[in-house]
DNA sequence: TTTATAACTGACCATATGATCAGTTAAAAT
DNA sequence: ATTTTAACTGATCATATGGTCAGTTATAAA
């Protein structure tokens, strides 16, 4: 988002050239502050959260002290990446795309994860997200939580919607209908971790298998959900 | 396996107590040998590989200079920790489910990915294979190649029969179907991942979400694999 | 009971790492 | 051109951690 930006901002003090020969010695609070965050976010993402601060000062170009008058501690340093990839990287439209009846529900689901695996497969946010979860952060049950109610189950509604089912209004949604569209992001996600964990290729490009999965998902929920609401 | 074993050894050398009061002081190598070994699994499950010795020491009951004695270093006894989880816990029993075909193909896989989960789903199984996954080792690679070779192209192989569609021999396995299998094992994983990692709670029983997810990936099949096998 | 074996300990070393702070200097203000 | 501000450095501290080794002692062999 805004991180890229300070970039052009960059230019705006020296001749422009094509390659920044000889960069301005001392930046702005902010922008230091920036790239201080973006580094650490590229280098904790890759090593993780033991990474040590004198190695990120090094591919910083400055000194490990320098890092600690912009933090106060390691820990806020990783606070800021959390806030970096997780709060800053959320797209509300994703919210919007799902409740769009204009457009047919397979459509709406496949334009949705298309969109969210841009920002969800990449290298950083893939390791980020398990590293601090392995961490035992609550900033992934906080994510996790979230994108149940925001993505999740306003789907299992629409798939209410679709099949002609009775609204939530009437029958309440069951767990197990919500679980069937954690599938979907199950699916989604593993890709990441094959690519960016795993180091096992994918064989087919994202994109058809997103398609593929949302078309089994649905053509399965098509055979379940009926099921699902009837039983109890 | 054997790991679990050495406590009735334990018992044998004592009279028999309800609680072992005055455990034995010194240990046989080989009982030593895997109890520094189990306990590395279950530390460094817990806390990563970054985890000390000395704190995985304490938890045995012994010096940190012991676990020395038994390894010469600390990558192997991580290494020796990958073999325990990788190597120890494959049950080739599995690969004998999938290609009886005088069960119906839905059950042989319910019943399949129900025993695979009680090893692959268990606290320690899955913070190992992320911890190594994420510190790079090839040994991932490695377990997921074996996977896709034993268990996933076998299972796009009955599917393919289950469909009345051409064999493998007629028309070559497509990427697309393996992939599709890697289906259910994404979301099989995922729960362990919600369970153990981002402590999200499973708000369904799991193997009830096994069954659904078979189901789901074979009502999907019957949809698109035909449309797979008849591209480019 | 004595001796021999090997399981185990405690003290120690070298290095790595988070954090501090007095002092230096590039860049903005005057 | 000079002063002022604040971005940045280098040296240093305290602690943590992997690894070593001479010596101790539980246990089995004699």
């Amino acid at each position: 988002m805004e991180l890229k930006n300070n970039m052009s901002d960059e230019n705006s003090f020296s001749e422009v050239t094509a390659i920044e020969v000889q960069p301005r010695k001392r930046m702005k609070r902010e922008d230091r502050d920036r790239e201080i965050a973006a580094a650490a976010v590229a280098f904790f993402a890759e090593v993780g959260f033991d990474g040590d601060t004198r190695e990120l000062a090094r591919r910083l170009g400055v000194t490990q002290s320098l890092i600690f008058r912009y933090f106060p501690n390691k820990a806020a340093l990783i606070e800021r990446v959390y806030q970096e990839v997780y709060v800053g990287r959320w797209n509300p439209y994703w919210e919007t795309i799902i409740a769009d009846r204009s457009v047919p529900l397979q459509d709406r689901l496949i334009r949705l994860y298309k969109d969210y695996s841009r920002i969800s497969l990449t290298y950083d946010w893939v390791r980020i997200f398990m590293f601090s979860g392995l961490k035992g952060e609550d900033i992934n049950t906080r994510y996790l939580k979230f994108l149940r109610s925001r993505i999740l189950e306003p789907i299992a509604i629409e798939v209410r919607a679709e099949l002609g089912l009775p609204s939530p209004d009437e029958i309440p949604l069951k767990m197990s209908e919500v679980e069937l569209a954690w599938g979907i992001n199950s699916r989604i996600f593993y890709l990441g971790q094959r690519q960016w964990i795993f180091n096992v290729p994918l064989d087919i490009d994202i994109d058809s298998i997103i398609e593929h999965t949302i078309i089994t998902y649905l053509s399965g929920a098509r055979t379940v959900v009926p099921m699902l609401i009837k039983q109890e």
